[in-house]
DNA sequence: GCCGAGCCGAAAATATCTTTCAGTAGTGAC
DNA sequence: GTCACTACTGAAAGATATTTTCGGCTCGGC
């Protein structure tokens, strides 16, 4: 009894940084999975397969069915964002438990040169959702905030990107232009980096890659980044180099591709995501200024319709 | 009381001994609390009252919590049909995801100035993937595949948008361009009628709008439509001025829009989902041709990428 | 007040998880 | 083609959590 007294209420505290997934452990495996290693992989594909099965071994009965050893099965949990394996095993069983008790996920197959044109669009719908929803999942929301406080208080803004991204940092540069901010979307590189060169302290700069290695923004964001500006990368690939020039990073979901099915299509699904939710987010913060920015150019653009 | 133990022994023994309880957990403590001691009917309480917290102590911290020992805790687990603390702990932990599974839709609401960012990107996502299912289900295949036949055998197409449209017919140049065909979007209106005038009978003229009555682009479609190309609208409003010289109407969903989502985010998402349509549609077609553009492409661009 | 039955918790024993460390394969440079 | 290097991997040591054991304790009956 009276231990009791003396001994710390406090068991568990501990776990700064982070929350874990609860039910977007799928989703994080699928975005993941390029930077995982091929042990890793095989333990993800594991544990995304069947959830429950998964959750009913304990290390080492999953590094023995997967083929692998404990360390790696640590190692797994760990790039899915959990402290350790008991943590990603607690929320396997929770996402077995919602599996049984909601919808069970369809798995499509590839897209074949010969699939009727129906077929094409309903595997596009359902991948380019899934996108959406793995992307949803996997945001940060904390550095989600602090990307729009940003942006919501900076000077200027710069984004970069180049091929398919240099049209989603158009996209966030007209969105941005529309509720009065100052932003310009660069896809030349030199121009990139001569304009970068003018960012400061409060200004921010966005970087968008999907591969996370694209030198022609990654340059232009080490720039910014050194120039003491906020930079903000909007990438599939958390662990790629532009990351080390990012104080936000915002990750978009990595879905297969395929030969038919280029990177470029639902990496662009899930930027435009992030992108979106970056302008409402600072349409909110800023919207005694946005909200009649955004009804003017309603308007101003009105009579170029016809009727 | 030994009986007790004998018959809760049947009961589980019932299933096999091996499934316990998913989510019957509340039901099964107050049907076994009155056989519980006090020490252990504390446990109970507080793994019924808050799974979802009692799923994230140890053994000890549960102990520490209801004031009891390590040793009731386990023995409580057992009472309650598991092998010991541990399965407890997992089932609790499904539990928890269902109850909080279970309070998902606050999705369908309006994004409100004070929703905190989960919100918004929960209801961005939602909404997004509303559009491409609406989309989907919606487009006409044979219109879509009347237009993909047209532009895999096209001399030249022309493509025009403006604002956010504009965008997306550069996202379906920039891919039709991969794949070896030669096309060009046009923003500039004055631009997209003086090259509109060059089309003739086997070229393919495509005009992107929400409206359907974006002059803009309605005007350099009809030109393309009087000179004889195949000319193709994709569009929010199928009744609209732009499909009367449109041979082809490839319909996006219209998502309600609201103060702080424009028009300009849900429509482009459907539009760009049409725009893959097309996209791989002609691959398929061109298949002979596209897929070694598609390789080279990708290899052309690998020695951009850091390591 | 004494006795017995069974509850309870501290600590030992065991299982499980985590970390360390060294071997190995793959990779790029020369 | 060879070499050096990086980084992945698994075995075993180390740390934690769980389970078992065992003796003290309370409570009711006589």
């Amino acid at each position: 009894m009276k231990e009791i007294f003396a001994s710390d209420r406090d068991g568990s505290g501990g776990a700064g940084g982070t929350p874990p997934a609860p039910a977007a452990l799928a989703a994080k495996v699928r975005t993941l999975a390029p930077s995982m290693t091929r042990s890793m992989q095989r333990v993800a594909e594991a544990v995304a397969g069947d959830p429950a099965g998964c959750a009913a071994l304990t290390v080492t009965g999953l590094a023995e069915l997967t083929g692998t050893s404990e360390a790696t099965v640590v190692r797994t949990a760990r790039l899915l964002g959990y402290p350790g394996y008991r943590d990603l095993r607690l929320a396997l069983a929770g996402l077995a438990a919602q599996q049984q008790s909601g919808r069970a996920p369809a798995i499509t197959t590839d897209i074949a040169v010969d699939d009727p044109i129906a077929d094409v669009v309903a595997k596009l719908a359902y991948d380019e959702q899934q996108t959406l929803a793995d992307t949803a999942a996997g945001l940060d929301t904390a550095q989600l905030a602090a990307a729009v406080t940003a942006l919501a208080t900076a000077r200027r803004t710069d984004v970069y990107g180049v091929g398919a991204s240099g049209l989603v940092a158009q996209d966030l540069t007209q969105k941005l232009l529309r509720i009065g901010l100052v932003a310009h979307a660069h896809s030349d590189p030199h121009l990139a980096v001569t304009n970068a060169v003018q960012l400061r302290a409060g200004d921010v700069a966005i970087a968008i890659t999907h591969s996370g290695s694209t030198g022609d923004v990654i340059e232009p964001l080490r720039v910014a980044f050194e120039r003491g500006a906020t930079t903000v990368a909007i990438t599939g690939r958390p662990d790629g180099p532009v990351s080390q020039y990012a104080d936000h990073i915002l990750t978009t979901s990595t879905a297969r591709e395929s030969e038919l099915r280029p990177a470029a299509m639902s990496s662009r699904t899930g930027q435009l995501l992030v992108v979106d939710c970056l302008f409402v987010g600072v349409a909110q913060r800023t919207y005694e200024s946005a909200a009649p920015a955004l009804s003017a150019s309603y308007e101003a653009l009105a009579h170029r319709h016809r009727s």
